[in-house]
DNA sequence: GTCTATAGCAAGATAGAC
DNA sequence: GTCTATCTTGCTATAGAC
């Protein structure tokens, strides 16, 4: 579950692995700042946001609480971060992953796609997506409003997948494409709550909701 | 949203309306209690359980934190049973909503029944229950292992409605009876996150997943 | 950049008056 | 039964040394 972001001036597509040789060696700051989002992701997504103080993060950095005030303006300023990350990342992970299957890929493949690269990234991949589907809705709603817009640019994506499934007659009979957004994302994202890594199969789920959904 | 538990020696079955005529006149004490315990439930539901104070709990009740004390042994304990009437509520709804169907109904009507009667009791019936779906994860160990056998009774429900239905073949082709729960309520709890009550139909949720699980 | 030290506040909880 | 008053603890955040 550990990760890192090296983040270059702008990670764009997908990249396998987050490569040890990017453009320049990280300043020492730098360094920090990835280590304490990661630290917080972590944190966020196993304990909640309120649940986890400055102290838990710092102690797990090999830092003290006042300390991450060099890097951050604010807890929630840290927590903005993260959450915004989580999105960030979620939305590329299923961009990427439709649009790798090419424009003519029948609409059931594409749905399985989205559906997979979304559970994926949410149980296995990041931390800061699991950390924003666990804490967005208990964030002060000041954090919600900054997150808002990133929030609906992902929920495009699913938007626009399912109406044209919808005009193909992909979805299967008398399912509505907004209600099937929905469904779909609340039976993906409750997935936090229940599955196990270890004993776990994302797949079974994926196959389920493709089967129950398309047709 | 407002709801009081009259609870006489023992609630069974449904009853129609939480009656104004119970077996006796309550004492003052009780109706204290109550009163807790509703405006906790309706708190809890909407802020979270480590976002609500006791202070928020006693303003709302017009009461003072520290006679919250007089009722309550600790924060945990009122969570305790705000949490535990919550899924007690909502297995009794989905109980009596399948065995009012009568024992010779179709598989399709009785998930139906079982998904119109979780979900009208997440949303609109019961402050309890959607205090637990929101806060159970937050919650400390504890009180998560005093809730975990009633939670396991009120799954077997589900495991048992699901079976059957695979039994007799009412599921969706392809489709497993353990995931297809835990998807089917994944995306029930998770409309927590998104129903609005003015405008939304919970009827087209239920509509869609009776369409999308079962034939 | 990270530390120590601490300000300032809000939380859960308790004691005793009424 | 509820209040006032307070204890203790833990939190976010700040100031200044190093």
């Amino acid at each position: 579950m550990a990760e890192t972001i090296t983040r270059s001036p702008r990670t764009r597509g997908l990249r396998t692995r987050p490569s040890a040789a990017e453009d320049r060696p990280p300043k020492r700051a730098e360094v920090s700042r990835q280590q304490i989002l990661d630290v917080a992701a972590s944190l966020f997504r196993a304990r909640g946001y309120t649940e986890t103080s400055l102290r838990d993060i710092g102690a797990q950095v090999g830092m003290k609480a006042g300390s991450l005030y060099y890097h951050f303006a604010s807890k929630e300023e840290l927590a903005a971060d993260v959450l915004r990350i989580g999105v960030e990342r979620v939305h590329e992970a299923v961009a990427s992953a439709v649009a790798a299957l090419g424009p003519g890929a029948p609409m059931k493949a594409r749905i399985e796609a989205a559906i997979s690269a979304h559970l994926e990234t949410l149980l296995v991949e990041s931390d800061y997506t699991s950390a924003h589907i666990r804490c967005f809705p208990y964030v002060p709603p000041s954090l919600k409003a900054q997150l808002s817009q990133a929030r609906r640019d992902y929920e495009a994506i699913w938007r626009r997948l399912l109406d044209e499934a919808a005009a193909a007659k992909a979805l299967a009979p008398g399912i509505d494409a907004e209600v099937a957004r929905l469904a779909i994302l609340g039976a993906l994202n409750w997935s936090l709550e229940w599955f196990d890594p270890v004993r776990g199969r994302p797949e079974e789920l994926i196959r389920t909701l493709v089967a129950a959904f398309t047709r």
